[in-house]
This record gives C-alpha cells, structure tokens and sequence, in this order.
RNA sequence: GGCGCUAUCGUCUAGUGGACUAGGACGCCAGGUUUUCAUCCUGGAAACAGGGGUUCAAUUCCCCUUGGCGCUACCA
C-alpha cells in the first residue's frame, strides 16, 4: 500500500509550504487509496513548542488534510534512533567525535535515483562531507530520525520541498547502509517571495493561522490556490482553475508537477476566494460572519452581509464597509455634490428623496429603486444627482454599494437622519 | 566557492518536433451592465532568457552562457 507522510517541525507556526506539501502528499495518497501520516519532526529541544505543534495540527484539520493513524513523535523514539546508531558504529559506518556520532561518507560513489517529478538525479560521494547523525545530547539529527521513521512505519513516497533535494544523497547513504529498502522521492518546487526569494516570516503572508484563516480565507480556496501552484491539470481536465477536493483526486498527476519555484501571488488567491465565498448561501454566511457583529442588530446584519457579499473578497475586508453601518458618517460637505451637479441641485435633490421616503410604507430594495427612478424623471434630474448625493449622504464615502440598498440597510429612520444631515450642512 | 536543481505573457501555467498568427486563469487597460466602487458581460495589450548545434522543420531534443533557487549547521 502506498504510504505519504508530512513531517514538519513544531519550530514555527504551520507555514503555507508545510501546507503545500501536505495537500500533495494528501492528494497522492487519497488517490492510490494509500495512507498519509503525519510525524512531528521535534528532535530540536532548543526550538521546538507545544503551541506551533497545536497549529500545525489544527492547520491541516482545517484545511480537510486528515491524516491516518496515531501523530509519530520522534522525540519518543531515541532508543531506536540510539540503537541503530550503534548498529552503524559496529558495522564502521558511523564513528564518535567530539561527542558527536558521524556518518562515515563512502569514497568514490554514486549515488543515483530517480525523482518522481524531475527524473534522474546523481550525486558523486565526493563531494559529500561526513556528518553529525546523532548530537552529543544523544538526540537524533533528521537525517537520521528521518530515513528511520520513514522505514519503521512503511513510507513508500517521500514527497517534499525542493530544499531537501540536496539532502537525499545523505539520507540514501545512510538506507543503504542500513540495508534498507529505498524509498521513491518527489521534490516540489518551493513557493516564492514576488521578488524570488523565499517567503519570509517578516514580509510575507505564510501562516495559515494568523495570516490566512484570521484574515477570513476559506480553507477551500486556498487548498485550491495551493493545488494550481506548481501544478495545472491537462487541458481536458482545465475548468477556469476552480477545483474541488474530489476533482483533484482525479486529475492530479505527480509527474506533471513543476519543477521551477513558484511566486505567491495573493491577488489569485483572493480572486478564488472571491469565488468561495458567493458559493456560501446568505445564513451561513452570517454564521460565519458573526464575529463582526458587534452591537449590530441581527436583522440589520443579515441585510447588510448580504449587500456586502458581492465585494467581499475575505472576510477581514467586511471592516471597511462597517464603517459606514456602525459609525456615524464623515464626509466633506462638496462631496455631496456630483461632478455634473451643483449644490442647488443637490439640495433639491436630496429634499424630494427625504420626502418620498417619509411617504414610503416599504424600504424594499426595489421600492427604493423606483422611488429614485421616479424622483429623477419627475423632476428631470440626472442620475448623478439623486444617486451620487444619496449614497454619499448615507456612507460618507464616495465608493460603497448602491443608495437603495443602503437604505434598506439602514432602515428608513436612519437614512432619513443622514439625508436631512447632508440637506442641512449643504444649506450652511 | 563547491555541488545540485531550474528557466513560456507582470503572476500561476497549457504546450512533449510541423495542428502555434503560442491557449487559459489572475492582474492590467477599454467598452457595456441607464450614478461611484464592486460584481457580471464583451473586447484588448502582454511571453518561448541569450548563443550555438541536431533536424526538411525547434517553444519543444542536445550543449554552452546568463539569471534564479536550494544544500554545503551538533536546524528541518
């Protein structure tokens, strides 16, 4: 059976490449009916923190990558890792020094395997230096730790970051010296900075957590973005690049992955997001919303993400529009007036559109719609000057949803406040 | 420096020697959707890093150069 596996370091929080990397091995272990593991790779006692193992855990569980069986902890595992130690020592492939146990890198060998996504690799073992497989704190160093938990729990695929490609010569030196059974290898490309390096903490959004799914990113939608980076399905699969989990199952060919670095452009990931997020149907998206509430009467919410929904594109960008809800409106008193328009015509404008509003019995969106439409025609005045005062009236903004659906969000009391505002600071 | 990987529009990519006037998506620009912004629709600009080969033919195969990235830790 196949067996895939993700192997982070509980040293930092679950980065978008740990993600990547997980949803590859996921996928490819899902569609071979095999098994994806997890193991935490916390053999460094200086770095290591329960709460980035918390969020690397609760990471993949958000992002549906539910792995198989028991979590390994290679930090339960050092009499095992001390044992085969030994075991090299005595047959000389390992020695001590410094208190430190070396692997002995053979002379004059090649190392040769072929990579799933970039075919055959070769390393010579001269170029290779002998190095520290077991600390002088007796811990294992991964090189170690890692072809051993790979081989004791079965892995058949090691499908990882590009950065451990020059690390595999190592790994299969010490399997073959083992005499273990090696392993087949995929090496994704890694995820880019937009300036070509690499995604760092400081600049750039890679906590799925904090930078993700806090900003309100849907786990969909970036399990969707993370599938198309490095990877596009053949041309009789391709829907405009939305992708269900299910569908990745079938379209997803390991050995079409790319082999050149990827640049992470938030601008598509929010476009799919965008995309998600009109999936959701009204209430639940309010469910989901809830946080931003506030004080907010219910019914009012409800109206209000529903207007709001069309432009959202994560659900941290809801904090600009409830400026105009919660908060009282702030405009310069020119803004009122459009560019076509004059301040004469405003106030006549907004004074019909007080008064027809206060005859009004429904608030309706399409009521209001009319209302405005009629105001225009009977008075022939322009669109500008009805809808452009209205709307800033009502927001204070000079962009924000249309004025009928402002209206009935607001309610007809509050938006009646806010037009005969507008009227009276135009008037001073 | 050494070793390894890598190179199609701004970005993610399709393309596996002739079907390519190089396709799609995001972004950008223009027009439309009878006010703004967004949504939506239509249209547009935009790329095979450079140089050698191989071949009747090269984006596609080979080599070199250049650029990018990774490893070279008692990090993973």
């Amino acid at each position: 059976m196949i067996k895939t596996r993700i192997a982070p370091s509980p040293t930092g929080k679950f980065h978008i490449g740990t993600a990547r990397t997980a949803l590859i091995n996921y996928i490819f272990a899902r569609q071979n009916k095999g098994h994806f593991l997890l193991r935490m790779e916390d053999t460094d006692k200086e770095r290591n923190q329960i709460k980035y193992e918390e969020d690397i855990k609760n990471g993949l569980k958000w992002l549906g990558l539910n792995w198989d069986g028991e979590i390994i902890y290679q930090s339960q595992k050092t009499d095992r890792y001390q044992s085969i130690v030994n075991q090299l020592i005595k047959q000389n492939s390992a020695y001590q020094k410094d208190g430190a146990v070396w692997f002995k890198v053979p002379e004059n060998n090649k190392i040769e395997f072929n990579d799933l996504v970039r075919g055959k690799i070769e390393f010579k073992t001269e170029d290779l230096k002998d190095f520290v497989i077991l600390r002088s704190d007796k811990s294992p160093i991964f090189y170690l730790s890692g072809v051993v938990d790979d081989n004791d729990t079965g892995i058949t695929h090691i499908i990882r970051g590009e950065e451990h490609l020059s690390n595999t010569p190592k790994q299969i030196l010490i399997i073959k010296a083992l005499g273990w059974k090696l392993p087949i290898y995929a090496h994704l490309p890694l995820i880019l900075n937009s300036d070509r390096s690499k995604m760092s903490k400081r600049k750039d959004p890679v906590s799925i957590s904090k930078d993700f799914k806090k900003n309100g990113y849907l786990p969909e939608a970036l399990v969707n973005y993370l599938f198309l980076l490095g990877f596009h399905p053949q041309e009789k699969f391709k829907v405009n690049d939305i992708y269900s989990t299910t569908e990745m199952f079938d379209i997803f060919y390991i050995s079409r992955v790319q082999k050149g670095g990827a640049i992470f452009d938030l601008e598509k990931l929010n476009s799919i997001n965008h995309h998600y997020i009109q999936q959701i149907p009204d209430d639940k998206l309010v469910q989901k919303l809830e946080k931003y509430q506030g004080d907010i009467d219910s019914n009012i919410f409800v109206r209000f993400i529903s207007i709001i929904k069309p432009r959202l594109r994560y659900f941290e960008e809801i904090k600009a529009e409830l400026c105009w809800l919660v908060n009282s409106v702030d405009y310069h008193t020119n803004q009122l007036i459009f560019k076509k328009s004059n301040k004469n015509i405003t106030i006549k404008a907004l004074g019909l559109i007080s008064q027809s509003i206060t005859k009004s019995e429904s608030i309706e969106v399409d009521s209001i719609s009319k209302l405005l439409q009629s105001v225009v025609i009977e008075n022939s005045l322009s669109n500008g000057d009805v809808y452009w005062s209205v709307r800033v009236a009502l927001s204070g903004l000079e962009k924000s949803p249309p004025p009928e659906e402002l209206i009935w969000v607001l309610g007809k009391k509050e938006s009646l406040k806010r037009i005969n505002l507008a009227i009276e600071k135009l008037n001073n």
